[in-house]
DNA sequence: ACAGCGCTTTGATGTGTATCAAACCGGGGC
DNA sequence: GCCCCGGTTTGATACACATCAAAGCGCTGT
């Protein structure tokens, strides 16, 4: 069914050479992987995806799984996250619209992943993903770059792990946040929390209670304001980069 | 003078269809990314690189140089790490025989990197290894594995830094020491152990003494023992993996 | 052999964050 | 409108690790 669709798409393609279907509409495209592809290439790739949701607090791939599916996020926040045998928590990553969900090398996923808010994710059979990377080195070049980034995203938080301070981790939390996905002014953003207190105390390895304390203490010193629940404003950004990196 | 000498070479690979100079007596090639290379690839490769010694404390590169050079290290440890700006310090890995050092996508180095100990290093031109890295899909897949790998290292250290106690610290790190350089047996292990008590702090976001105490402490439980200034023996490899886990 | 020096170990005390506990707040259902 | 109820905030206390300080140990050079 889906393939006499794609057929009929790819017949559309020669004379638009737009994408056609779903991936038309994608409003993620250009943000993930599928930006380096060519039409055709796309067309392809389109006809051996397949789209799912995943509800609040459902996990979507298990430690060590030994996956054969990975995925680009359509919507939706993911938390990437270890555990430890008395069950310990540390939050490795967040993904957001756009980013890459899946090992492409090593088959098997390091890590939990879980739906924080409503997640919308276009899937590949991982095997199949492979051959294309294979076949298309710009699609193998763009994964390694973003596997580039992410491995360098760890070492800043390893940094902020082992050696900021809580009030440093928690401005750089906001910080991230901004950058990743705030909608930023000069000097100001406003920035989606989907995710718990508990969930940003597992990503900054401190409490509950410390990050809720250290929120409070920005809002106070006017660097934060609420905009309702899970939406917050980030008032003097350039403040706040400074406090998260330790220079008062 | 080095490009005679490797012509040369050349002339004899057809012959004997082996490595020949300084790259048939490396000990470290089939531990390093040179292992997927082709004799003829090998030459060429041989042919662009440049050995280069760094003495104890030497600093071999700085943070955000857009440097040109990467390496392969033939032997020696390289500690990786990053600053704040009061002078913290998080060492981000650590490199050892065979390992790469160098970023081959973003063109610049997000952390410092210093001599532990003597380090020799088989150095190249980064425009002209990412030239053959485009040129030859197996090298790019040999250099996309180890960002892999790194980012997997990385992201188990996130849990260490994030959630583990100094015991537990500890613990993992002579077990990451035995994993990568250690002669192991069944069930016990002798590594070398270059690095100064502080370099191990700064590895695992404790202090020298707090280390310098778990140490003593592992020592009494009698699963490490010194065989030697910078020599250690691990007499029970699963009992202190277990506690590298919390597993008691 | 001895002195000097850097690194390490051990000890005494301090503190930032965890833990324990209770109050608060906002949204959904009846 | 009101009552739950989960998540959050705030408060009181505890503790693991940091900090400060001194002693120990093994090189290196003379």
């Amino acid at each position: 069914m889906r393939m006499g669709g794609a057929t009929a798409e790819q017949g559309c393609l020669r004379l638009k050479q737009v994408p056609t279907g779903r991936c038309a509409v994608c409003g993620v495209r250009q943000a993930s992987f599928c930006s380096v592809l060519s039409t055709a290439e796309l067309q392809q790739l389109h006809a051996m995806s397949s789209q799912k949701i995943f509800e609040p607090g459902e996990l979507i791939v298990e430690e060590d799984a030994s996956v054969r599916q990975v995925a680009n996020v359509l919507s939706g926040t993911i938390k990437l996250f270890k555990l430890l045998p008395d069950g310990r928590q540390q939050i490795t990553g967040f993904l957001f619209g756009g980013d890459f969900l899946g090992p492409m090398l090593s088959g098997e996923y390091a890590t939990f992943a879980e739906a924080v808010n409503r997640v919308e994710l276009c899937m590949f059979d991982q095997d199949r993903l492979r051959e294309r990377m294979d076949a298309w080195p710009h699609l193998e070049r763009r994964l390694f770059e973003d596997a580039t980034q992410t491995l360098d995203r760890a070492l800043d938080w390893m940094l902020l792990l082992g050696r900021k301070t809580a009030t440093e981790r928690v401005a750089s939390f906001f910080v991230m946040l901004a950058d990743r996905v705030g909608e930023k002014n000069d000097a100001t953003a406003v920035v989606e929390v989907p995710m718990s207190r508990s969930d940003i105390a597992d990503y900054l390895g401190l409490t509950m209670e410390t990050v809720s304390r250290q929120i409070s203490q920005l809002k106070r010193a006017g660097l934060l304001a609420a905009q309702g629940q899970h939406v917050l404003e980030i008032r003097d950004l350039p403040t706040l980069r400074r406090r998260a990196e330790g220079s008062q």
